[in-house]
RNA sequence: GGGCCUGUAGCUCAGCUGGCUAGAGCGCACGACUGAUAAUCGUGAGGUCGGUGGUUCAAGUCCACCUAGGCCCA
């Protein structure tokens, strides 16, 4: 086998991507990263499940990246990190998607189609992605276990939500109630508030809004805010839904609100009217300078009405007023029409009166409730009550309606031209945007009935169905809660123990979102997904809750006894029987479970609640259902659960963070996870959103075809903290596929090139660290600390700081300075010591990186790291993520060393600056530089340097100049940090009395250590402490500062200084001449070169300095030299000389 | 309307517990280097740190309000 390094002349990260995962499937590195640590602490890892019927975006990869790195991360910190993947496979989505290719509609089912036919369908539809999802899990590098994920669908996975569920209804945490709800008649959906989480669900929509007058009626409660008056009494309220407002049952005002009785005119119909708003809120509808016009010179049509306060009520009086019914489509039965008081009211918008429809409003429905207030129901053909508006989102149409309730309660009169109409165009497929909605039509009639104080058109932010687009309604469903309000304070307890990532999501979003908590609406009126297992007698009076396959058996077994069914169809369920064909031969979703009758306690009937669960319980319950929980692992669970570690977008924060704290706290009185980060969002690089529609959505897998996944990962952890959003630029990626891949292959290539030339391949003693050349230990210095420091950022769950600093330390330290310097220690002369530690240091720093940033960039790392180990043998393991994470050796960190160098550093560059300034070029040598030193200690640290900074710099010597005898100027600065809390307001006057301070005076301060500045009577004693003295110019040189430190350099150029800048010239255009000549780096030469006046004295004076340089054997000068086998080059502007090379 | 995040150079971002002349990369301009060369390096221009007010000897940093953008929720 060759023992040499590779050297590949192409750098192709897409195509090393590829072959490493080539590499890692046959040799099951994944396997074993897990298997190897066995034995060891777990980490517990949970993945939140993706839905497999949706394509994956960008996003997916940034998501995904976190949570491979710190899995790789923890692997190699030795702890075993299972990882399983899951499928979320049940919801809407999955419904919708097979409705659409099936051309049918929610109400086909069960009739056109079966549902048994229907769930096959969705079944086979939720995994149609899973290639495009495996495909981009392996190209993008993410280590999960594909082979055995959990799927939300599967009959065990059903088996332990439902146990879970039995758990809450043992702890009566479960129950079914009313509500209203978000409704998606185009759906035919309730939707739950983690589905209104999605994004783009609240969109600014344009409404027509009304300001409806409510005529108060006279009477005992309100006769004294009629004696102020001489007109009618209306009280006025806001809606932007005036489809609403037919279901009107009462009004409510803020106990605390002042209202003013306001006596005007409808501006709409001229008629003198009295009304009644909040204080506050006047100037919106009665613009102050038309309080000046008289009342009585008022003409109807005149825009400009005139208004008069008569008087301001507190709205604790309003409290029981009754006014008429403003629309008198349908009577209500029971207390209605009334005023009532409730908390929600504010003077924000509108009136400070809120029109309360208890059948479409939460607030509404609570007041209501509490007040003992009707609700405007309607009786459908079935005798059920119902809401004025039905499940298509259309005013119940009359034939839908019970005969008897119509006659008695129906004004038909009214109702007649809006029986049928749907309540938004939207639902309504006859018509557009354009078309006038319902709201116009109702508000016109209110206006020509003098019941409509303002109209207007409106822009406010409404909820949509995420999947039809279309808006929702609130509206009143029946459903089963999980009591979730119940545990909110004991969930906040444990939130409080969680490490989120930002900490303010923690804290802030998830934690004030806890505080507001509501109960959690469970139910589903759909076919595909986990269905309650609660079977309820007729009557109401008796239920169960099922929480196990071995469990229904049984009761099916006591039903069948019973004679409620024929057959147990679970005969052949072996109880304690975990394999797949055992939970193969049912399947307990619809309609298998809808079939099960059971029967109660007292000998009845028993069918099942005929809803679904939420989809976010299925995810939630991830944790435990994922293994089965508890019919199996139950005795290792505490090696399973709770998960050390999740990542999701922060997009889930109230969805699956949720769900998974929720369930968590209900049934085990733990957190789920206790560390998180939750990534923002990728954005494109304008900071817009991605979408399909605007088509600048990034396709990943081109992505990560065209540059390879490590630069995608590697931009996306550094380029911003994962919790900011992303913009996500491609020439971002670009960068850093040169910036930092491009510089590590190049530092890699440099070592293989010349570790291959001398063989090296660490093979001979390791050179003590302590005897190595001071740049090398300064290289091991900063490599130490760099480990140090990467092993925290990691420990914090800070990958961009960690990436960062890797890169740093590659692209800084490593190459440009490193390596830049020590070029000349590896190609020529003798494999000595100082070589092999040259080989041993770069070797090591190398080797280092590749573990230290394997978790983020996992194939190139890989890469680097076997095409050194594989000839080095160091390590045993044959993947770097089967490794563990480098430890760092306290006692090889110098931080004088790193300080030291720093100067060197800043020297190199200001002199360079100098150079520039000037035009000498770094070939031509300088004599000398200048250096003030301030004190022994940093001259001690240049000291250390100066050979690196005079190779670097090319200048020949280094002065110091200590003494002060006035040739330096030097500038004199408080020390804020010790003089500011010892002199407080006194700060700024001993700052300028020290910035003022003469040449004289601080040489005098310098000399004696110590000085008195005078402020106003005070006299203030300062040390050389207090201040910072800085050298800033030597008159007469050429200076440069930076900090505090300062160079001068001498750029007087001799004649000998001149001739070896030639020479330098000379063995540049030989070096040039090799290479276009195509000789090998070690082949030697004869060099003749033609004479010419200004460069025979250097040539002579530094043959053998040309002959060393360039391998030469002989360097010889002619007369002249035939011009085919030479080369005519320049040495100075004007200096053209012939020259020729010839290999030996 | 509420909660949270973000606003620093043309772009992407650093800037810890307040302290001295606010930094880096990219881009741009200019230049150097030339056996790491489909590389590398240097220099320069470019900022009223979103705005206003406050606390403080001292504010990019702390506080209040405002403003713009984003996410989530009403």
């Amino acid at each position: 086998m060759s023992k040499k390094f590779p050297e590949n002349k192409k750098f192709d990260l897409s195509k090393i991507n590829k072959e490493i995962n080539v590499f890692w499937k046959e040799n099951e590195i994944f396997e074993k990263s897990v298997e190897s640590r066995k034995g060891n602490p777990t980490f517990v890892f949970n993945e939140g499940p993706p839905s497999a019927n949706g394509k994956p975006g960008i996003h997916h990869v940034m998501a995904r990246t976190i949570k491979d790195l710190f899995c790789r991360y923890k692997t190699q910190q030795g702890f075993q990190v299972k990882r399983k993947a899951g499928w979320d496979t049940h919801g809407l989505p999955v419904e919708l998607a097979v409705e659409n290719a099936k051309g049918i509609t929610k109400e086909d089912i069960g009739t056109k189609i079966s549902i048994e036919e229907f769930n096959a369908a969705c079944r086979k539809d939720v995994m149609k992605f899973t290639n495009m999802w495996e495909e981009l899990t392996e190209s993008m590098g993410y280590w999960i276990n594909m082979d055995d994920p959990y799927i939300t669908y599967d009959n065990k996975y059903i088996e332990t939500v439902w146990y879970l569920l039995k758990e809450l209804h043992k702890k009566e945490l479960l129950y079914k109630g009313y509500s209203i709800q978000p409704y998606s008649p185009a759906a035919g959906s309730g939707l739950s508030t983690h589905e209104l989480n999605q994004p783009g669900c609240y969109r600014d929509v344009k409404d027509t809004t009304v300001v409806a007058q409510f005529k108060v009626i006279n009477n005992d409660k309100s006769v004294s805010l009629f004696n102020a008056t001489d007109t009618d009494l209306y009280i006025l309220a806001w809606t932007t839904t005036p489809w609403t407002l037919p279901s009107n049952t009462a009004l409510t005002v803020g106990a605390n609100i002042e209202y003013a009785l306001i006596r005007t005119f409808n501006p709409y119909t001229g008629i003198p009217i009295t009304v009644m708003i909040a204080k506050e809120l006047m100037g919106r509808y009665f613009p102050e300078k038309y309080a000046e016009m008289p009342l009585e010179d008022y003409v109807p049509g005149n825009k400009h009405v005139p208004f008069k306060i008569l008087t301001t009520v507190m709205g604790g009086v309003l409290e029981g007023l009754s006014y008429e019914q403003l629309i008198d489509w349908v009577k209500p039965e029971g207390k209605s029409f009334k005023v009532l008081l409730g908390d929600f009211v504010t003077t924000e918008e509108g009136t400070g009166v809120v029109h309360t429809s208890p059948t479409f409003g939460a607030d509404d429905y609570r007041v209501a409730l509490a007040n003992d207030i009707a609700s405007l129901i309607v009786i459908d053909k079935d005798g059920n009550e119902q809401p004025l508006v039905d499940r298509k989102g259309r005013f119940f149409r009359i034939k839908d309606l019970d005969e008897g309730f119509v006659m008695n309660q129906v004004n038909l009169e009214t109702y007649g031209a809006f029986e049928g109409k749907y309540v938004k165009n939207e639902y309504d497929e006859t018509k557009s945007e354009k078309d006038p909605t319902i709201d116009v039509d109702i508000v016109v009639q209110l206006k020509t009935e003098n019941k409509a104080f303002r109209i207007e058109k409106h822009i406010h932010n409404y909820p949509h169905c995420w999947r039809t687009d279309k808006p929702i309604l609130y509206y009143p469903l029946d459903s089963w809660f999980v009591r979730t309000t119940a545990m909110k304070e004991r969930m906040m307890e444990l939130n409080d123990t969680i490490n989120w990532k930002p900490a303010s999501t923690g804290t802030g979003r998830f934690g004030k979102w806890l505080e507001n908590l509501v109960d959690w609406n469970l139910s589903r009126a759909r076919f595909w997904g986990t269905p309650l297992p609660i079977w309820v007698t007729e009557d109401k009076s008796e239920q169960i809750c099922i929480g196990s396959v071995a469990e229904l058996k049984s009761e099916v077994d006591r039903s069948v006894k019973a004679g409620l069914m024929k057959t147990n169809p679970l005969e052949n369920f072996m109880i304690g029987d975990n394999s797949e064909e055992n939970y193969s031969i049912f399947d307990l979703h619809r309609p298998f479970v809808d079939e099960i009758v059971l029967v109660s306690e007292s000998g009845q009937k028993m069918l099942r609640e005929p809803v679904l669960i939420d989809v976010w319980f299925d995810s939630g319950s991830m944790p435990y259902a994922q293994y089965h929980y508890p019919f199996e692992h139950k005795d290792d669970f505490d090696q399973l659960y709770p998960a050390d570690f999740i990542a999701e977008g922060v997009d889930q924060t109230r969805g699956w963070f949720f769900t998974l704290h929720a369930i968590a706290t209900m049934l085990f009185d733990s957190v789920s996870f206790k560390n998180i980060i939750s990534n923002g969002l990728v954005l494109d690089k304008a900071g817009n959103k991605m979408s399909k529609r605007l088509g600048n959505a990034v396709d990943p897998f081109h992505a990560i075809q065209e540059h390879g996944s490590d630069p995608l990962r590697w931009y996306m952890i550094t380029n911003a903290q994962p919790w900011d959003n992303l913009k996500f630029d491609v020439s971002g990626v670009d960068e850093v596929k040169r910036k930092f891949f491009g510089t590590l292959y190049n530092t890699y290539s440099f070592f293989a090139l010349y570790a291959n030339v001398d063989g090296f391949t660490y093979e001979a003693e390791e050179v003590q660290v302590e005897t190595r050349p001071e740049i090398d230990r300064w290289v091991i210095s900063l490599l130490n600390t760099l480990i140090k420091e990467v092993k925290e950022q990691y420990e914090n769950y800070e990958p961009t700081r960690a990436a960062r600093l890797i890169q740093d330390f590659v692209t800084e330290n490593l190459s440009n300075w490193y390596v830049r310097l020590n070029r000349k220690r590896y190609w020529g002369g003798e494999f000595d010591t100082n070589k092999r530690a040259a080989y041993q240091t770069l070797y090591t720093c190398l080797e280092t990186v590749a573990m230290l940033a394997a978790p983020i960039a996992p194939f190139y790392m890989d890469k680097l790291f076997n095409d050194l180990n594989r000839i080095t043998k160091r390590h045993t393991e044959e993947s770097v993520h089967l490794t563990r994470f480098p430890e760092h050796n306290d006692s090889l960190i110098d931080t004088a060393l790193e300080a030291r160098m720093e100067v060197a550093q800043k020297l190199s560059s200001m002199i360079l600056g100098l150079r520039r300034k000037v035009n000498i070029k770094v070939r031509q040598p300088l004599n000398r530089m200048m250096i003030p030193v301030p004190d022994q200690v940093f001259q001690e640290q240049v000291d250390g340097v100066k050979s690196l900074v005079l190779n670097e710099v090319n200048v020949k010597d280094i002065e110091y100049i200590t003494d002060t005898a006035g040739i330096l100027v030097k500038r004199i600065k408080p020390n804020f940090k010790v003089l500011g809390p010892r002199y407080g307001k006194l700060m700024k006057e001993v700052s300028s009395a020290i910035n003022e301070m003469e040449q004289e005076e601080i040489a005098r301060f310098e000399k004696e250590k110590a000085f008195h500045i005078r402020i106003g009577e005070e006299s203030i004693a300062l040390t050389l402490e207090d201040v910072e003295i800085i050298s800033e110019d030597i008159p007469g040189w050429l200076v440069a500062n930076e900090g505090a430190i300062t160079v001068a350099l001498d750029i007087g150029i001799t004649e000998e200084l001149r001739m070896e800048g030639v020479a330098r010239e000379l063995i540049n255009r030989i070096q040039n001449i090799r290479k276009e000549s195509g000789f090998d780096v070690t082949d030697k030469i004869n060099v003749l070169i033609e004479k010419h006046e200004l460069i025979n004295i250097a040539v002579k004076k530094h043959k053998q300095y040309i002959g060393s340089q360039t391998l030469a054997n002989s360097v010889s000068l002619t007369d002249s030299i035939e011009n085919d086998l030479s080369k005519r080059i320049d040495i100075d502007d004007d200096v053209f000389i012939n020259i020729r090379v010839t290999r030996v």
